[in-house]
DNA sequence: CCGCTCCTGTACCGCCGGTACGGTTCTCCG
DNA sequence: CGGAGAACCGTACCGGCGGTACAGGAGCGG
């Protein structure tokens, strides 16, 4: 009982570094065995197929996903109750944080399954939007709440707005990424914020 | 000569949509071939291995994707000497251009080739990491202008607002994807394009 | 000691990327 | 019109990988 899960886990631990550096077409399923030191037979005990193992990756790391923006943003929150102070401060915690990444973002694994859709089923593609729409409920509570104590200068909806932290997220890995430039994550999340507070800056005469 | 030229093409058109829906490693050259009507001789005979199909196909969608640029924001500097106005109308001509894809955007190879990186060789990573620059370089142009004649709101790097134009564009891609909503992209696009008018939008009193 | 979980070992299948190579057809140029 | 490439076709083959099948064994709790 114990034992099976810890292996699994372990198995779960390589598959996701091996996916995130290089796809999960190019991640060989002899390879995880090789580096969690169990066999083929092991293996297919614990997953069904590739496919069962791909919506295990994507579960837990939406699970952690959360667990993270969860511990951050409640986090801002205790250090200010003003929503909007709480917000463009859980975005420098984020932005900390990605910056201390030795190596970077490691990649979004709902970007990887969401490149190769169609690789996968439609109950991966389902647990992807469901991930997406939690984004958006998540931020879209913060935005709505600024709106209560804030006049935005520009009339911008609230669930677009929260998209767009996912947006800036998603496109920030791809392109520190591209350009092999860690810093451009953080950097664009950090423009962003920026965005925000101009966004809901009072106008200079009140 | 020109038939030849003629089947390579449509060996890249048929891969390029299969490698957009189902990534890389899920496209098979069998497939291909099938589809193209050839055989595995004569792909092989237009491509080494799967490798340099992959760096052909990046290199005709960054090529296409610049000319797309060129059209359409040549354009809205036609219609406005203000380079803030011919920005933000390339943005909305931009918008409005995804808009229109029936099924949604496509995806970004630049981005699936990301995903996968170490799926491929470098040569094929510096192609993207140029590409990357190359936005860099374009957008970055163009913010220069503007702060010609524009103070903005809030002290921000040119490079990083026109890297925040790839993000916005990359990270929508992505949601989009992953939201099956093709209109997230366009919208996304919208709002950063309010973001920008907001950060040189004159101050009231000036 | 039974039974269950958690594996190992072996053998095998079909698909896929890739190689090799001989032959064929088409195309353009002289 | 004829020859030389270019642009393929056909066939056979290889190794790796995903996946299946199935028999068996170690460890552990009841």
């Amino acid at each position: 009982m114990r034992k099976g899960e810890e292996t699994r886990t372990r198995i779960l631990d390589v598959a996701e570094a091996a996916v995130l550096a290089k796809g999960f077409g190019a991640t060989s399923i002899d390879e995880l065995i090789a580096e969690t030191g169990i066999t083929k037979s092991g293996f297919f005990y614990h997953f069904r197929d590739k496919n069962e193992l791909a919506k295990a990756l994507l579960e837990r790391y939406i699970e952690n996903d959360e667990r993270i923006y969860d511990e951050i943003f409640s986090r801002a929150h205790e250090l200010s109750d003003d929503p909007l102070q709480a917000f463009l401060l859980g975005l420098k915690l984020l932005s900390e944080l990605l910056s201390d990444l030795p190596n970077g973002h490691p990649g979004c694994l709902v970007a990887t399954m969401c490149t190769q859709e169609r690789a996968f089923d439609r109950e991966i593609q389902e647990i992807n939007r469901q991930a997406a729409l939690m984004w958006r409920q998540r931020f879209g509570g913060m935005f709505r709440e600024i709106m209560c104590h804030y006049r935005p200068r520009e009339a911008l909806d609230a669930d677009q707005l929260a998209d767009m932290v996912s947006t800036v997220l998603e496109g920030g890995i791809v392109l520190s990424k591209a350009l092999k430039e860690p810093k451009s994550l953080p950097d664009q999340l950090l423009v962003f914020r920026t965005f925000v507070r101009l966004l809901f800056q009072p106008m200079a005469q009140a």
